[in-house]
DNA sequence: TCGGGATTGATGCAGCTGCATCGAATGAGG
DNA sequence: CCTCATTCGATGCAGCTGCATCAATCCCGA
């Protein structure tokens, strides 16, 4: 126990927290000057589109964001505020509740995705080539999986093909 | 302008946003359970220690450690009310004032870095090889470098031998 | 059928962040 | 020696986050 790390570990790290922090910071500020709301509003409208009829339970988007319980529930609120969402309630389950993206909603997150999605290849596709977005992708997944690694026993899906951070 | 990312870089993006949430997440974790402070605060005492005499001008820590100045002048606050630091007038610059680490601000500093390589070791280091460190550092320095990129004329000097983030 | 534990979602509170702004001090130019 | 732009650091305010807790509901097992 406490073996220490060898110092291209520790460089890796401090790599990774200061360049992920930079980045973000950049594409955001892309997006409030384009006039948007914050990425974690696109990332749960973009879930909510997904999703079979535009619904979801908010346990649901709680775990494709991996955002705490208390954290969604002011995200929906915020949502709901904005005209963007709407809470139906759950017949099935009187505890919970549905969530319904709003054609509002579903209009700002495609409007986003073109600020978001130039944001990306700003900061990131131009940066790399895609054999070596490929080989970062794979590093860092390797330090992704298992660091509390949650009980998940079906499937994680975590999907790919669209952008969800 | 608006050229769309490619799937491989927009992976990327979503794995770098995911990952370093996930493991900055499981290090502050381990550093609180083991009752210490945010990582923030080894930063700042981290930067203090190196400095010549054990002192710096806030500007100077904000440049270090790549936060807003309020940010600073907050942390500073905390640092201080803490007995880890203090605030000693500058004689040269009267708008100024230097900060001075104080010995319970090393001793904490020395401390926390203990829990800190730890866990460096655990989420980053086990599950590496030093070469594929090396080679997640290449990549994500490509990214790091001119994002706003701001003016720093002499030398950026963000060293690395010993941790900073 | 009943009781206790688990799940769902909301919320009060404290602390932190970002933004804008402020006052003090400096220093370059006329 | 003045003036004005700049730099340094602090702070009020609003919004967001994490933590703890709550009420309601559900579900499993006796």
């Amino acid at each position: 126990m406490k073996r220490k790390p060898s110092t291209e570990a520790t460089s890796a790290w401090i790599r990774l927290m200061r360049v992920q922090s930079r980045v973000l910071d950049c594409v955001e500020q892309d997006l409030k000057k384009a006039g948007f709301p914050p990425l974690a509003w696109y990332d749960a409208l973009l879930e909510l589109s997904r999703a079979p009829s535009g619904e979801l339970r908010p346990v649901e988007l709680e775990r494709q964001m991996l955002i705490p319980q208390y954290s969604t529930s002011r995200l929906i609120d915020r949502l709901v505020d904005e005209g963007l969402a709407s809470r139906r309630e759950c017949k099935i389950d009187k505890r919970g509740q549905f969530v319904e993206i709003t054609e509002a909603g579903r209009e700002l997150q495609k409007r986003m995705w073109g600020a978001y999605s130039a944001a990306i290849e700003k900061y990131v596709g131009s940066k790399l080539s895609d054999a070596d977005a490929v080989k970062l992708s794979g590093l860092l997944d390797r330090l992704g999986c298992s660091c509390g690694e949650m009980k998940l026993p079906p499937a994680v899906h975590v999907s790919e093909s669209t952008p969800s951070r």
